[in-house]
DNA sequence: TCAGTATACGACCAATTATGTCGGCGTTTC
DNA sequence: GAAACGCCGACATAATTGGTCGTATACTGA
């Protein structure tokens, strides 16, 4: 029902979170999870999943934990969601490779095909920092303007 | 994970077959799931379901089943999957009503909620008509352009 | 070098949701 | 009145998600 995932929720969540503390050298699993009350072990094997794609860095023993191995401004939410939840189509076709079963009855995979990609430029068009910027709304600003245009 | 639901995968099919005989009067339920291969009663809820919403009229006895209750064109890809999936949020918290357990903590929440917006403008855009028109890559002449703003 | 704190990873179970089926009933047409 | 159809709710099953556990490994500092 074209809902994101708990998983990538929480794990833009964190992102926002690291993103709102550049100073911090890293934050554990721990600590983030406790300051949004979500379940720590969970959101451990998401950084994880995000480190091994690359957005985060990750150090392990006293005083570890995980940073953002970028900008939060070079950080798509596409990214992250991504990285959680594995390539995303709209169809449910989700066979990937070489189309499904009833790839010739479904007329209707196409043009989705082409809705599928104009979200996907949303999401890309989204950074961790916009998330993060939000956040004050006295500054007020900032705004960003993603323009995207869907041909059918 | 991003995902459109069979059954609403189903529904845009039938839609778009009816859209492409304008010319009969009705089509059953079997009709159209033996086109498809699909479940013919799982096709016949759904069908349901979008009469219900007003999409469709139907038509019970022999020789009776659906109908586009409006032209193609005046029926979005968004009406038939709000439909069958009832109201649809990006956000996993879906209590509709009055927000999730962790309103207060998720602080993401509210900038993906404009990303819903514009996907759901994406989906408004877009007529059974545009689907059921793609089927004749000859023709050809008519494009649709749906622009979308999204301002975070 | 040892205790403590942290990530890494895979297996596993639990909860939820999506998908599909069944049976009975109401309606229309022939 | 019987055949062909829609209508509805309750179920059963399958798939996905969400969350837990156990253990191994890595780093730090005293
Ligand atoms: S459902 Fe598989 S091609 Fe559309
Ligand atoms: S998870 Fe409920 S408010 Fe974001």
């Amino acid at each position: 029902m074209l809902k994101l995932t708990k998983k990538a929720d929480y794990g833009l969540m964190a992102l926002k979170y690291l993103a709102e503390r550049p100073e911090t050298v890293a934050l554990s699993a721990k600590d983030i999870a406790d300051a949004y009350g979500i379940p720590a072990q969970l959101l451990a094997k998401i950084l994880q999943q995000l480190t091994r794609a690359g957005l985060l860095r990750s150090h392990a023993g006293m005083n570890g934990g995980y940073a953002l191995s970028r900008e939060a401004r070079e950080i798509s939410a596409y990214e992250v969601i991504h990285a959680i939840d594995g390539p995303f189509f709209i169809t449910s076709c989700t066979k990937g490779a070489k189309g499904c079963e009833l790839t010739p009855s479904c007329t209707i995979k196409e043009p989705l095909a082409r809705v599928n990609d104009t979200i996907a430029g949303v999401l890309k068009s989204i950074s961790i920092q916009d998330l993060a910027e939000h956040e004050h709304p006295h500054g007020r600003g900032h705004e960003v303007n993603a323009l995207v245009s869907l041909t059918l």
